[in-house]
DNA sequence: TCATTTGCAATCAAAAACTATCAAAAACTT
DNA sequence: AAGTTTTTGATAGTTTTTGATTGCAAATGA
């Protein structure tokens, strides 16, 4: 692999997911970490990217850091802990369907080498699911420029077609009586028919979702069982209903 | 094999994968390393690409390495030409289909602000669409890796839902008697769907693709006009069958 | 806080690629 | 056909790139 070639992908990966770590540079492209190191010094020299401890990230103005960066680099390690149990459960031969959104995203580097079938409805997610090597198909239909998922009548049409043995699904509020909740309405629709092509259906979500009720129920919380991080909520009325699991961070 | 010939190989291969190692063109070419070495550094001497340690890469502007959204736009001043022609066809109102490719990659940023509905199987071209801020639809179905392309059943399952008002396809090869031709045979499957659906087709090719013939054909001459750009060759068999607009770079 | 883990910088040896040079082969001239 | 020029391929020595290692610094977790 060329030098400009690597350092293409570096910027790519860095410019669609904000951040990138080292170690998933270094599996990336199959070079070592000394190169990549290097390659990220000479791009933050011609100041391409910011480096920053275990990886590098994207430089951010003053203004765009207050807003947006600190909020998607807060919850990372929670989310990365949820990933990492979630991907556990994937065992070869399962067809899953990875549900839009950075959670799930955090899964991807886990499943390298899996003999698997992945269907998604994040674009975001494609890039890193080829260069892992995962057999993946792709929902059709609108695309939604915000979040970069697929939408519509014509996802759900091509949903239809397939059956999955197990689902991975975000979720933007829990409630014990409201179950769970999206704000839009058409990503709804395809979480809750992904759901109901499933065997086994987990929601992914962090302690900051509990609690919280969002414009959209797609589900009741029996339908799918929780993994989220430990904190200090009080699960009781959650565990009544279904099944959750709790990493620790 | 003649210099101008090897010269113009090294070229292609430079523009179609952005980077190319000395190695394969030894093994492409069949002559030296000593010989590709002198290729390279003439035509970097002309200004046509960039050296790089164990290759060469096309010459990159900085800022184009920052914006970097349009990255696959390789220097092709011909697919620039083309794709501005064919982007300027598109009136508001319009649903069109764009196939994947670089060529039809480098129409999009001409698409800014139109009142259009897009559909592609292209997958790099979801980003620009977006940027751009144009109503898209993406194809559902399996994802080809290597050229982020959407194909296969679901894909052709999805178009049925569809019907375009001009749709712009690339194609490998065009020849007076066996038409148009594509590497992939999946990939052909969904340009030929696209061409029955649409009412205008054209499709886009710069001069290398005349007089060759790939391993799938999707189309006749007749069933679809030809843009390209300027150059030496014979027209006439071509435009006896067909609408062929040259464009000038 | 201290211990442990993880990332980092510096260094070094091996591998890959580069430069310069030269002789053989091919093409061109006369 | 003989001589000249150009192109080509091979070689030897140098440079660049790469990956591994080691000791140090930073982050993490108890």
């Amino acid at each position: 692999m060329l030098t400009p070639e690597r350092q293409q992908l570096i910027l790519e990966s860095v410019k669609n997911h904000h951040t990138v770590k080292i170690k998933d540079l270094v599996n990336q492209t199959g070079s070592s970490e000394s190169t990549i190191r290097r390659d990220l010094d000479q791009l933050e020299q011609k100041g391409l990217l910011q480096r920053v401890h275990g990886g590098a990230s994207l430089l951010q103005t003053a203004s765009e850091e207050l807003s947006m960066g600190e909020k998607s680099i807060k919850n990372a390690q929670e989310k990365e802990s949820i990933a990492l149990h979630a991907a556990s459960l994937i065992k070869d031969g399962d067809c899953v369907f990875l549900d839009a959104g950075s959670t799930t995203y955090a899964m991807i580097p886990h499943l390298r080498d899996k003999e698997i079938i992945v269907v998604t409805n994040g674009l975001n997610h494609l890039d890193l699911l080829s260069e892992h090597h995962i057999k993946t198909y792709v929902l059709g239909g609108l695309v939604k420029h915000r979040t970069q998922a697929v939408i519509g009548t014509g996802a759900m049409q091509t949903l239809q077609q397939y059956r999955f043995d197990k689902c991975f699904i975000g979720a933007n509020g829990i409630h014990a009586t409201d179950g769970y909740t999206t704000p839009d309405p058409e990503e709804a629709a395809i979480k809750q028919a992904v759901i109901h092509h499933s065997r086994q259906r987990y929601i992914l979500a962090d302690h900051t979702k509990f609690e919280q009720v969002s414009f959209t129920k797609f589900a009741e919380l029996h339908e799918a069982d929780i993994i989220t991080d430990d904190f200090e909520l009080e699960l009781n009325p959650y565990k009544e209903k279904t099944t959750v699991k709790v990493v620790t961070t």
